[in-house]
DNA sequence: AACCACTACAACCGCAGATCT
DNA sequence: GAGATCTGCGGTTGTAGTGGT
């Protein structure tokens, strides 16, 4: 056997980085005589240069017999989803429950997955897969190093609690280092029952969704506004979608409250994002002060809304450089989730829809078929654009007529697709719709034009980047959208860490 | 072909609990 | 009981491979 000469140099000077072949061969031979443990032992013993820690982590996670190699099969990623989810980032306890793989394996499976579900602004979590309240948690870094940490507890739970026109309650209990505590409780609740959730958001940011409001009609102490449903104690709003858009500039009285079509995964998945910490594309920005008024927003159209939803390429690398530079901007800012995986140019959606489509709906599901996630990803577009969805990015989007019903008009089949889901209308319909009807969808304020697709594109991304103020904390995969120039100042919540994620604390 | 960005994976490190002396 | 050693775990870092420009 040829073993390279460092292997045997200086006893004291014990080898690391990768393990040669030659390695791994003493190792085996010295453990089939000796067997495991004792790996101290090991390096007086069979002339390996290695320390025992990283004897024994070479032997359990790569010379082992009976070790599984190559990628995950389905039913193991599901696996550790769910096992994720009751053990949180136990690797150990989660490998000891699928044979063949090391706690190393899963770990690296479980943070690669995480990243890239975080850059595509997908729930950690699918839906239907409860958390556990002694469950997951999980952090990113902030540019200045410090860890931001969301804890994520029951929330799946609570949204899965929710039931048909159940009345919630959103109460404002104090205020945490500027951040807001919410807490939710059924309204039928008794004044000593426990919040079913608790939402800790950015102050000034509302940390309720778009369209959340008609997810929830009567939660207490909303009022309605000409610039959505407000919240009298905290000022978040409960957005509605944004319609009438079709300049550069919006300006909050130019948008009408529009459709609160929903389906019910849509409804959930909303529902989710809220309390999973995942960010959510909704969440608007607004200032308790001052309100929406004069707060010019990019081109902030439903469809918009909808472009920036999905994954963006070609942006981190803005990112990393947009915190420093100058800017006008000042004020509540609205972030976005970014990835670098996937190949869409910021305004080029319409011409390339199809593909981006088809890679979106990859990268949100590797595993499950395209046509399911084209399904709930057309849910998304019924939501986003409030039935406004082109006819031309509904053709891109491979909606068949069995959806849109004979005339292939999204607008018109607009009610029938949204509460006439692919699954039983009567239990999937969006939660307050059948229950309360008198907050039935608004269709009639939506005009029945399709948005070109240059209208669905919305902003150039550089041109949002190229504004973000100096001193803005820029998570790399989260970048400030709107601006709101009438103010020279930045608000204290702005400044990091305190914006971007809504935060939870656990129930 | 060179460069860059990104991902997946291997390996290391520090810590804590268990076991041994 | 106390200190030393071993073992296992989870977080982090380093790097090879790959794809795009």
């Amino acid at each position: 056997m040829d073993l390279p000469e460092e292997i045997f140099v200086d006893a004291g000077n014990l080898k690391k980085g990768p393990w040669t072949s030659a390695e791994d061969a003493i190792l085996v031979s010295y453990v089939s005589k000796h067997g495991e443990g004792n790996w101290n032992s090991v390096q007086k013993h069979s002339g390996l240069f290695r320390c025992g820690k990283s004897c024994r982590l070479r032997w359990a996670n790569h010379l082992r017999p009976n070790l599984k190699k190559g990628a995950f099969s389905p039913d193991e990623e599901r696996n550790i989803v769910e096992l994720h989810s009751k053990l949180g980032n136990k690797w150990a306890r989660m490998a000891a429950q699928l044979p063949g793989r090391t706690d190393n394996e899963i770990k690296n499976y479980w943070n690669t997955r995480i990243k890239r579900r975080m850059r595509a602004g997908l729930p950690v979590y699918p839906l239907g897969i409860p958390k556990c309240a002694s469950a997951a948690q999980y952090c990113y870094k902030q540019e200045d190093g410090r860890k931001m940490g969301t804890r994520v507890d029951s929330e799946s739970e609570f949204a899965s609690s929710l039931t048909l026109g159940e009345p919630l309650s959103c109460q404002l209990n104090s205020l945490h280092g500027g951040h807001q505590v919410r807490s939710f409780y059924p309204i039928t609740s008794i004044s000593d029952d426990p919040p079913l959730s608790t939402v800790v958001a950015n102050e000034g940011l509302g940390g309720v969704g778009k369209g959340i409001g008609s997810l929830l009609p009567n939660i207490k102490q909303v009022c309605h506004s000409p610039y959505g449903e407000t919240d009298s104690r905290d000022g978040s709003v409960l957005f509605s979608q944004l319609s009438d858009v079709s300049s550069e500039t919006l300006h909050a009285g130019s948008y009408t409250k529009a459709s609160q079509t929903c389906t019910h995964n849509s409804v959930r998945s909303a529902i989710a994002s809220l309390f999973t910490g995942e960010p959510d594309p909704f969440i608007v920005p607004y200032d308790g002060a001052n309100g929406l008024l004069d707060m010019p927003f990019h081109s902030f159209a439903p469809s918009a809304s909808l472009k920036l939803e999905l994954p963006l390429s070609q942006l981190a690398e803005s990112a990393e450089t947009a915190g420093t530079s100058g800017s006008a901007i000042k004020g509540p800012l609205m972030s976005l989730p970014l990835s670098r995986q996937l190949p869409l140019e910021a305004d080029s959606f319409g011409s390339n829809a199809s593909d981006f489509l088809e890679a979106l709906m990859k990268e949100a599901h590797p595993t499950i078929g395209l046509d399911q996630v084209r399904t709930d990803l057309i849910d998304q577009l019924l939501v986003l654009t409030s039935g406004n969805m082109s006819t031309e990015v509904a053709a891109l989007s491979g909606i068949d007529k069995g959806r849109w019903g004979d005339d292939i008009n999204p607008v018109a089949t607009l009610e029938a697709c949204a509460f006439g889901h692919r699954e039983d209308v009567s239990q999937n319909c969006c939660i307050g719709c059948v229950a309360e009807p008198a907050i039935q969808p608004l269709l009639p304020s939506v005009e029945a034009t399709s948005l070109s697709a240059s209208q669905v594109a919305g902003p150039r991304v550089d041109d949002i980047l190229a504004e973000v103020p100096s001193g803005v904390c820029m998570d790399e995969n989260y970048v400030p959208l709107l601006d709101f120039p009438s103010s020279d100042v930045v608000p204290e919540w702005l400044s990091p860490p305190s914006w971007g994620y809504p935060m939870h604390l656990p129930c």
